[in-house]
DNA sequence: CTGTTAGCGCTTTCAC
DNA sequence: GTGAAAGCGCTAACAG
């Protein structure tokens, strides 16, 4: 069942087919329902490879996403919703979605090549270094890449990120109106960017309730569980330790809690915790973990109308960013009373 | 550059320069050498498209993957695994690994058409029903297909699962080592192939040491937390409570501990638990939960490997199953002192 | 609005 | 061992 077979049963065209089922406007809307019908109960299904090579466009979007980055793969807790949203979102555009190989580091068209070699629509990015060879090679080229989590720069390239910074800010402003001055904070290794934003707007909103931010209340981390068990009892040691800390990420947060709570500190009684990211693990604990949530979801939508902005935009833009809204999560590990929340707003 | 610019080159035909880049036995090994070296010289990359429709073989595997099933997404803790498995194997085998959008369920050709739009390999089924329609008509037809944790039939399929017998037998004996001997579970819906599985392993291995099973201490659960921890307690409420509960998933298993401790037990000292999965917060909590892991990874590489086998055997062999071993991860939420692990084997 | 036709870049007979 | 040539199934000029 290829498009002679349905030209002849249809007594058309194969140009006839192709018009109407690409629902080109030069088309009659009576032969291009007639032909879709026919299409559809004759069960016919065009064939991608024909329709890319005859067309150069495959209507397949690339995901570079190393999965040999840092310890490979469980750093990235959210991933299946980031590609649940960019399956979904692929989709809807009639696109489909591709998971590419890596390409050696060192090979500056590595990417570039594998893109042509599937007529690549464009390209999203995730957990990758942009400085890698491979990866600039492919930023800086024509085909339009969006990255996640990573400031990117290149002729036809976006990124999306999460408001770390307000994320940040709306955890000690939180913390704050539960009526704690001395917060700390755990970070993440800070030439990361969600890391320096989260820690930036720590600063911000601490500043802007003019409380203190001693040297000794921000423990660097590095975004793994052990470190978050360190870094709180270096804050539990201090003289005067702080009575409440926001870190910078789940995996710390949880074994900062857990850390505390074996040394016999009550949390949030003595301490009270946010976290970032909300991972499930965030939910599962008890006290359940304060924490900043992203909308990973919308991660994958975002990127997928990016790449489409972008292939029809010029191709020298400026590089532009997304922001999505984050959402602070209340649980237990930051409110005495989990009953008064409500009360006292 | 395409393959004629590369034969004119390098002064041979373009069909040479197709059997030298296919590893075809017909070209001199002098002529192949040379032309592999050029094509990586002017960084040639074969066009898949036009590949594909020559050959009417893509080289693309297809994931199916119903992110709309049950709750969406969160149930597949270990997906980002398996995908980086397949992944990585699929490379290998100089393969590409697509993501299939959903078919309408009730269509029993939804996905063969897919399939021969993209023309592909074979597809890997994860997280699907084998009796929805779309599913089980992709099943009964000649595509090589691959099932993961779910038993399938089909002229040209595979499955390939964890070896959930073995694992809740593992997890019964140590409890059994533990001295334990009033045992009990919380399953999962055992309607599904893994629960049951689990569940069968459980009372194998509790007959084998002739230990009693009364029906008190079989707690259905669904795999969702909430669930873990009202069989918890009910368990607890009961006159003479199990002292050890093989719980058949992560997530009811920490929500399980969690209810119990919060009710005023200890775990372990009270009731040990061991869960199934070893899914990230495993190892966050405190006590640590004792599980059965599951080699994630190599659920995808084994997927790929019967892919190719099945490409290869004639149309209508049985379905073979492949079992993959899981391995117990101990951890405090079973053992009463840490320490005796290694002194008292 | 519709049909004819020339490719898209590769693989694969079939000759040599 | 190598080359010539005929498609693979579709899109996109170009005519009409």
């Amino acid at each position: 069942m290829d498009i002679n077979e349905l030209a002849r049963r249809g007594g058309v065209s194969v140009a006839t087919v192709s018009r109407a089922l690409n629902g080109r406007p030069e088309v009659s809307p009576a032969t291009r329902d007639r032909i879709r019908a026919l299409a559809d109960e004759l069960g016919y299904a065009p064939n991608a490879s024909a329709r890319a090579l005859a067309s150069r466009r495959s209507g397949l979007v690339g995901l570079l996403w190393d999965t040999d980055y840092r310890s490979g793969g469980r750093q990235h807790p959210f991933l299946q919703e980031v590609l649940v949203g960019l399956k979904e979102a692929v989709n809807e555009h009639g696109q489909g979605l591709i998971l590419l190989p890596i390409a050696p580091d060192d090979d500056p068209d590595g990417y570039v090549r594998l893109a042509r070699q599937y007529t690549l629509d464009g390209v999203v990015l995730m957990g990758v270094d942009e400085c890698t060879p491979s990866v600039a090679g492919l930023l800086s080229g024509a085909l339009p890449c969006v990255a996640l989590d990573l400031a990117v720069g290149g002729p036809r390239s976006a990124s999306v990120s999460s408001d770390n910074v307000g994320g940040a800010r709306a955890a000690v402003r939180h913390l704050v109106a539960q009526g704690h001055r001395r917060i700390a904070t755990v970070t993440g290794p800070t030439d990361l960017k969600p890391a320096a934003e989260r820690y930036a707007g720590f600063r911000r909103e601490l500043a802007r309730h003019h409380l203190p931010c001693p040297d000794s209340y921000v423990v660097a981390g590095d975004f793994y569980a052990d470190s978050g068990a360190a870094a709180m009892r270096r804050l539990l040691a201090l003289p005067e330790p702080p009575t409440a800390v926001f870190v910078a990420g789940d995996a710390m947060a949880i074994a900062a809690v857990q850390a505390a709570q074996q040394d016999g500190w009550s949390v949030p009684g003595d301490v009270a915790v946010v976290g970032f990211d909300d991972i499930d693990a965030a939910g599962l604990l008890r006290p359940g973990l304060t924490t900043v949530a992203q909308d990973y979801h919308r991660f994958g939508t975002t990127a997928v109308g990016l790449l489409a902005e972008l292939a029809a935009a010029p191709p020298d833009r400026a590089s532009r960013t997304v922001v999505l809204p984050t959402a602070l999560v209340v649980r237990a590990s930051s409110v005495r009373t989990p009953l008064e929340e409500e009360a006292t707003p």
